[in-house]
RNA sequence: GGGAUGCUAGCUCAAUGGUAGAGCUGCGGACUUUUAAUCCGUAGGUUCGGGGUUCGAGCCCCCGGCGUCCCA
């Protein structure tokens, strides 16, 4: 039998160290974890209210204040320590036998470690080296941390990192700056549209019937209903019934789960803003799109122009170029691919480029692999829409108004990724009826990619939707394209494998 | 899916098949102006897990786990 003793023994030499000082904390009279402290400011608010002090100043203002212990210098008479609070600003706490009395110099040295949460009420005052500081009357602790920090001029490893994110946040400014600008990016995008006079709606993230993307589903049930359910691939076919409603203008950002692998740009569940605009097209759409990612970029950099961490600019400005996606690939092949190409000949251009072409990929399959190889590399990173793909790719977008065996979509390439993509929605019931029985097919082939029937959209559908351009945009790609980090940065905790099978 | 590669102290990393080490962290001591403080002393290990080869395995082989990179 194991004592709960015998397990703090088992615990490695520094925790065991603070388990026993938070263990003093307690018969000192001091709380390892108080519920409440006279807090008076917050290191922000100090500092903005002594910006410029000259050395060695006491300004005669006294103040309450809490921060995480980062650095410790203790000395014999004089301690210091360097306080961080959630932002990512700090200040200086001293600690002087004069000031706090023996008793209190000497816990203070023995009870805190990096790592702590602390308490310092004291004076606002500037050190003989002009370090802005609080010189304590007393402290307490705020919360006394039981694990060690990592250290802090040697990187973690990315695994680490990202299994602890916590950690990554405490050490690294980068991560905390990744945070907050995806706060300021997704705050800019409701704003955007909210501005457009679109509506933000929430549409069920638990779906009966997984529609509005070819992916394979997360599959799950609820007890209550003996139903299987399926967690949703995208939230295309609700936000639809929704402009069936009459919610002419509206948006749903949130995320989508797809049951695939995760690479560098590639997450199980990845968030996803869908709008959906009556009255308009895809070209109307690409223009909103252009802007919102604009208006995004200037809200995090003040300007249109990306800077990486790295340095490395991207200039989102101005209009973005429009190549056609059958014109582009015609031209880097050397002759003209059309929807009308032979399936053969598509196959060959294929397999001279060593794309293994499945047995069971639609013509317009190929050519849009073909794409990907020939053309993408061309862009050179720069923001360019890719016009009007294969309609037997694409079973929710109208046919193209002037293009046999084309629709009205595109897809907005970034960086090399694919960032967005746009339609001119599909809204005739018995055209729509058509395509998603072929899909059907298709998944009775065995493509289980395949959409599924949902006669319940098409009812709405038979209800009558105006005509409506509609888009989708990967929110963490949106954030890689103006971090230029891989997604499990952009997302604050990706999924990780557990690490003990 | 294929290939390469990694997993060692709290953290970052060393270690021809032959006594598992360093820096930082920690602990003890000195220091009333430090900024990754400095100086003296010292502790800290199931080398990812399991099996095998060997007189002897962190290292070689096999199986498994978790990463990273490249390719498809």
């Amino acid at each position: 039998m194991t004592t709960e003793h015998d397990e703090e023994l088992e615990l490695p030499e520094q925790m065991r160290i603070r388990h026993d000082k938070r263990d003093k904390l307690a018969e000192q009279g001091r709380e390892p974890y108080p519920v409440a402290l006279p807090i008076t400011a917050t290191i922000a608010a100090v500092r903005a209210q002594f910006p410029d002090l000259e050395i060695d100043v006491q300004t005669g203002v006294s103040v309450g204040i809490a921060g995480r212990v980062i650095f410790v210098r203790n000395t014999g008479k004089l301690c210091f320590a360097t306080l961080r609070s959630g932002d990512g600003t700090e200040i200086q706490a001293m600690l002087s036998l004069a000031k706090v009395g023996e008793e209190a110099l000497e816990d203070w040295k023995a009870l805190v470690d990096l790592g702590d949460h602390v308490f310092v009420s004291g004076e606002v005052i500037t050190s003989k080296r002009g370090e802005l500081s609080v010189l304590a009357d007393s402290w307490a602790m705020a919360a006394k941390s039981l694990r060690p920090l990592p250290v802090s001029h040697k990187p973690m490893n990315d695994d680490s990192r990202i299994r602890q994110r916590y950690l990554d946040l405490i050490m690294r400014p980068e991560a905390r700056q990744m945070a907050q600008t995806r706060v300021k990016a997704v705050g800019q995008i409701r704003q955007s549209l909210n501005d457009r006079g679109y509506l933000e709606i929430e549409t069920p993230m638990l779906q009966t019937m997984h529609g509005g993307a070819t992916a394979r589903p997360f599959i799950t049930s609820s007890n209550a209903f003996d139903l299987e359910l399926y967690l949703r691939i995208a939230p295309e076919l609700f936000l639809k019934r929704a402009v069936v409603g009459g919610m002419e203008r509206v948006y749903e950002i949130n995320r989508n789960f797809r049951n695939e692998g995760s690479d560098s740009t590639h997450s199980p569940e990845f968030a996803m803003l869908e709008f959906y605009q009556a009255y308009a097209d895809y070209r109307e759409m690409a223009k909103i799109t252009r802007e919102i990612i604009q208006e995004a970029a200037v809200a995090v950099f003040g300007s249109p122009l990306v800077t990486h961490m790295d340095g490395t600019q991207h200039d989102l400005s101005g209009e973005w170029r429009e190549v056609s996606l059958y014109g582009s690939l015609s031209e880097a092949v050397g002759e003209d691919i059309t929807p009308q190409t032979p399936r053969a000949r598509l196959v060959e251009l294929a397999n001279a480029v060593d794309i293994a072409v499945a047995p069971n990929w639609v013509e317009g399959k190929i050519v849009e692999e073909l794409f990907e190889h020939y053309v993408i590399s061309t862009f050179d990173g720069q923001p360019t829409f890719v016009m009007d793909f294969p309609v037997d790719t694409s079973p929710l977008t109208r046919d193209h108004r002037t293009e046999a065996g084309k629709v009205e979509k595109w897809d907005l390439y970034i960086n090399g990724y694919e960032q967005a993509t746009g339609y001119s929605e599909l809204v005739d019931p018995v055209i729509q009826r058509e395509r998603l029985m072929a899909q059907a097919a298709l998944g009775a082939r065995g493509d289980d990619e395949a959409m599924k029937l949902d006669e319940d959209f098409l009812r709405a559908l038979e209800h009558g939707m105006p005509p409506s351009g509609g888009v989708g945009i990967g929110v963490d790609r949106l954030l890689m394209t103006l971090t230029g980090l891989g997604i499990r940065e952009t997302i604050l905790f990706p999924l990780v494998k557990p690490e003990r099978a």
